[in-house]
DNA sequence: CGTGGGATTGACACGACTCAACCCCGGTGG
DNA sequence: CCACCGGGGTTGAGTCGTGTCAATCCCACG
C-alpha cells in the first residue's frame, strides 16, 4: 500500500499512451479512467483548466466544499491544522490524482502547490450532476475512495509504530511507488518536497529527517544528485530498513 | 472527527426510535439509512444474521473480500500486522458499523470482537447486485467511505503529532463521541477495550496507557467504576489535554 | 555582494519505551 | 474451601530515541 496518491485501483495496470485524454490532455488515470468517449466529452465540457504556481493554495480546511480538482501535473501537498498552529501532512498527491471530493460541507484538509501545477477543477453542483448521469463514476469515486483509506491506514501504521529511520524509508518506497505507477520509473525521481513536509508526514521532525536522510547517504542507499532530487542506490537496504526495522 | 466508526455522515442527525429497522432489529444507522421500506426488504433477504463469541475473527488481513458485515451490536477491533509481529489497531468499529467492504480482492485488515456480537452478513456478489439496483446504496457507501477516510485522517494526526496524554485524552472523547452518536450518552460508557488495545491504536505501549489513565483518574478527570467502563468526571478538562496540550 | 530559505550538524534534555516486579481478580481443580 | 494459575492492570527504575535549541553551511536569487 501506498499513502501517497489514489490512483491505484485494484485490478487496474499501469498507465500506457492510450490513457491520455485528447480533450485535456491529462492522463486518464484519475476518475475518468472507466469513461467512454461521450462521457469525457461531457466531463470535459463541465470542467476547466487552470494553473497556479508553487505555494498557491487550491483550498484550505474548513472552506465551503464547493468543488473537485483533477490533478494534470505538479505536487499536491494535503495538511491539516492542530490546535497549536503545528502541522500534518495527511497526503501527497501527484498527476492523475483527485482532490477536494467530500460529502461534508467544508474540505477537511488544506491543499497546498509544492510545484507550479496545471488542473482541472469542476463545480460540485456540475460533478454532482455527472455522478448521476454516469454511475460508473461514482462507482470509480468510491473505488479511489477505498484504496486511499487503505492507503492512510497504513500510513496510520507507519506513523504510529515505526522508529524514524524506517519511517523514511517507507517514504522513499512511497515516492518511488507513485512515480512508477506513473509511467516508467526514472533513475532520477524529483522530490519536491522540503525536509520539514516530509516531517510533518511522517510524525518526525525536519532534524530528523535530516540526519535519516544524511544516514542514508552515507552508507549508499541513496544519493540526492541535486536539489529535489534523488536516486535509489539500494532499494534492497530501503525496502529492509522500512520493514524488517519496523521496531 | 471520530476516528472510531464510519456511522457518522455529514447532516446526519441523531438516531431516533424510528430508525430500528423491523426486519433485523438493528438500527437503521449503517448503510441501510437512505433506503424505502421495498429496498430494505430486499437487503433483509438477501443477508443473514450471525453472532460470534469474543476474540472472535470476522476475517484476516489478506483473506479473500468475499463479503460484507454490518454490526448490530458489539464491538469490533481492526488491526494490521507489521512484519515483526506487532500490530496496530486502525479503528473500533460499533453497532450500525459496516465492517469489509472494500474493491480490493483481499481484506486490508484483520476484524476481531472484543465483545460477543451480532451481526448482519452479506455476500459480496449479492451485495453487488444491490448496489447496482439501489444507487442511493452505493450513494450511501461512498458517503461512509468519505467519512471514515477523514476520520483516519485525523487518526494520523493524533498519532502523529500528539503526546501521549493528548493522544489518550482524544481516545476517550472518540469514545464518548461514538456512544453518542448511538443514543443518549450514558454516565458510564463501556470501554470493551484492553490497554494493549487503546495502545496499540495509539501509537503507544500499554504501559504509558495505564499511566497516562491513572493520572487521569489522581485527577478526578475520569473514574473507572468498574472494569471496562468509564465515566467522565471532567469532560472540559479532558478536551483541554486532548486539544490544546497537542504539544 | 547581500539576503533568505532550506539543509546540516552538534549538544543536551526529556518523554516514552523497556524490563521487571507486583497486584488484583476470576476461574479451575485438587 | 483454598491453592494455583493466568490475564489484565499498575508501578518503578533505568535507557534511549527523538525533540529542542542553536550555530553554521549552502546556494539560488535579487
Amino acid at each position: 500500500m501506498n499513502p501517497f496518491d489514489a490512483t491505484r485501483v485494484s485490478g487496474q495496470v499501469g498507465p500506457s499512451a492510450l490513457d491520455v485524454c485528447e480533450k485535456c490532455g491529462s492522463r486518464v488515470t484519475g476518475i475518468c479512467r472507466p469513461l467512454d468517449v461521450a462521457a469525457l466529452d461531457d466531463v470535459a465540457s463541465e470542467s476547466e483548466q487552470t494553473s497556479l504556481p508553487a505555494r498557491a493554495t487550491l483550498f484550505r480546511e474548513g472552506d465551503p466544499a464547493t468543488r473537485a480538482f483533477s490533478i494534470m501535473n505538479g505536487t499536491v501537498k494535503l495538511t491539516r491544522l492542530l490546535p497549536d498552529g503545528r502541522q500534518q501532512v495527511v497526503g501527497f498527491r501527484f498527476a492523475g490524482d483527485i482532490i477536494g471530493y467530500t460529502t461534508a460541507k467544508t474540505y477537511p484538509f488544506d491543499a497546498e502547490l509544492l510545484t507550479p501545477s496545471q488542473f482541472c477543477r469542476i463545480d460540485r453542483p456540475k460533478l454532482d450532476k455527472l455522478l448521476r448521469t454516469y454511475p460508473t463514476l461514482e462507482r470509480r469515486l468510491l473505488d479511489l475512495c477505498l484504496e486511499e483509506l487503505a492507503q492512510t491506514q497504513e500510513h496510520v501504521v507507519t506513523v504510529g509504530r515505526r522508529t524514524a529511520e524506517s519511517r523514511v524509508a517507507a517514504f522513499i518506497l512511497g515516492l518511488v511507488e507513485a512515480q512508477r505507477r506513473r509511467g516508467p520509473l526514472p533513475k532520477e525521481i524529483a522530490m519536491p518536497m522540503t525536509r520539514a513536509d516530509i516531517a510533518d508526514f511522517l510524525g518526525l521532525t525536519l532534524e530528523t529527517v535530516s540526519r535519516t536522510l544524511t544516514g542514508f547517504r552515507k552508507r549508499n542507499l541513496i544519493a540526492e544528485p541535486a536539489h529535489q532530487r534523488m536516486q535509489i542506490l539500494s532499494m534492497a537496504g530501503i525496502m529492509q530498513l522500512a520493514e524488517g526495522e519496523g521496531d
